[in-house]
DNA sequence: TGTATTTTCTTAGTGGACTAAGATAATTCG
DNA sequence: CGAATTATCTTAGTCCACTAAGAAAATACA
């Protein structure tokens, strides 16, 4: 199967052996890589709905509680509050969701859900399924497991790190 | 061990639900997340030394061979060419590297690291040491290992996807 | 109560990635 | 050989993330 009509190869075999003849900080780059295929991935099946991969992680999470304040959005997505803003005015303007204020707080700006932005929810999910399930492709229940607390494991870690910075760290 | 010296701590006990309670599409955000986090540590330590991740990326290609065309460090580093150009062009003005043609051939340019550019080496690799270091802690050899194979089975099905595109694909 | 502090939203500017499209050199092939 | 094709570098413009810093409201507290 050393299928000849595919071009660059090489550079494949390349890449592949790359990859594999790791040291160290070689996994970070690994972690990296699959970020950016996933959401090349799932960007390309958005965009015929409009649908950036931006809007895409706000409304994901509007999908399951909307009213929420920017600030409640933006640690809920994991991202630092201009970047919701900027997403949120946009979609804002696409008419997928309102930025509305309570009585009583003229601070805090609520975002809800349009009709429009609900109705996606239907269409966009399986869109987001379907990638997953590509790229979870003969892996075994059991090594998802682990991958997902590995993930889980490394974020603790690098969190605590990041806010902490003190404790047994070396040195 | 409640400390409630530390605020926004039920944030982050939500977070950590979210991301525990998870359907499906989640494991891709946790492995975006992961990819951030990774960066952002990495990032802080190479800032001190003017690097940027950017940088970074092409330099640790370089460090093992350098005189690579502009198109082979873009295939290596798994990234467009427009952003190899202004990462490279970005290191010349810095002083890192030179890009020199070779006679015979006014197109491809060679990319050569300069003394300080091959310098950094010794400074550098040890803070990506670190940040890998860090987020593995706890984890199992098995258990990283599990994580590669993992990693690169999904790059590989999402590869496959994106190329080809057919074959077996739910319909 | 009134001043300080903190929170949240907003603006501005940067970095790293992308796509689309131009220029020009190298290669292929009629 | 010369024209068409392909490859590489480059330019331009966009998206998503970030940091830094401003404004205005809410909250804390002296």
């Amino acid at each position: 199967m050393t299928s000849p009509s595919q071009p660059a190869n090489d550079t494949h075999q390349l890449l592949k052996h790359w990859r594999e003849s790791v040291p160290d900080d070689r996994l970070a780059h690994l972690v990296r890589d699959v970020a950016r295929a996933q959401m090349r991935a799932l960007q390309q099946r958005l965009a015929p709905y409009g649908v950036s991969f931006g809007h895409w992680t706000f409304l994901r999470i509007l999908w399951i509680r909307d009213g929420l304040t920017q600030k409640e959005l933006s640690d809920l997505a994991g991202v630092m509050e201009p970047t919701t803003f900027s997403a949120v005015k946009a979609m804002e303007t696409m008419g997928l969701i309102e930025r509305r204020q309570r009585e009583g707080n003229r601070k805090n700006m609520h975002v809800f859900l349009t009709p429009a932005g609900r109705a996606l929810e239907k269409k966009l999910v399986p869109l987001a399924e379907e990638v997953n399930h590509i790229s979870m492709r003969g892996l075994s229940d059991k090594a998802a497991a682990t991958l997902r607390k590995s993930l889980l494991s490394m974020i603790e870690n690098l969190a605590a790190e990041e806010s902490g910075g003190l404790g047994d760290e070396g040195e």
